[in-house]
DNA sequence: ATAAAATATTCCTTGACTGGAATATTCACA
DNA sequence: TGTGAATATTCCAGTCAAGGAATATTTTAT
């Protein structure tokens, strides 16, 4: 029984976005709140808490409140699970990934025998 | 000076659509035509070459002709700068991650001195 | 040369997403 | 209670991307 990494368009999705991912690479750095965020990255806060919205449906970040003010900070489960989900591509450049020859092995073989 | 890692968006973007990322799965195990993708994901023919026409100029698969077929394969390129792009975020789940605490703490002593 | 197989491209329509602008909401504090 | 600060939401318009269907292109083989 094969086990086959899987995973969901969600969190690629709300990454997909430019803005979003310059969001999302500015928390990096370290938690910051809805008027930091805009006023660094030169976006309207509008747009911001909007982006904000998705990313936090999407589980990416959590908010929690100070004082009138929404701190935003990153979640670490769905970089986790897109890191695992490269783990599974890890052949691809660490080993030499010959499929390709074998395939066309294969399809040599195949027309040998069905016209010889 | 910081090095800072920046992902751009193309390969997410190539990624984060459901059938491509399902035609990117597929891969993973080995180079397929574009007959067999359609036929092992249902998918219409012409939805498959134009989503790996994406793929492709995303630089996440490349083709190579044999006879009237074209046989794709994933590149490992884009997958490692994911990876690598993802490194820069293990400190969310590798260690703790209490930045918050301290943004918090931060916000305190402010008020604490504005308006003592 | 012609036909058939495999793949690519084009055109069209539709749904979704983004930014802009205005407005609503929430919270602290005088 | 009312005011200002910070954030969220709504509405609108424009854009882009995906699927469907039909067609074009390429390659092989007769």
């Amino acid at each position: 029984m094969e086990y086959i990494q899987i995973m969901n368009t969600t969190t690629l999705t709300a990454l997909a976005e430019p803005n979003r991912l310059r969001i999302v690479e500015l928390l990096r750095e370290k938690p910051y709140s809805v008027g930091e965020i805009a006023s660094r990255l030169k976006l309207r806060q509008p747009q911001v808490s909007k982006h904000l919205r998705v990313l936090s449906e999407a589980g990416l970040v959590e908010v929690r409140p100070a004082a009138q003010q929404r701190i935003y900070q990153l979640q670490a489960a769905p970089f986790e699970e897109l890191d695992n989900w490269l783990n599974s591509f890890k052949a691809l450049w660490e080993s030499r990934y010959g499929a390709l020859d074998e395939v066309l092995e294969e399809l040599k073989k195949k027309r040998r025998k069905e016209a010889p």
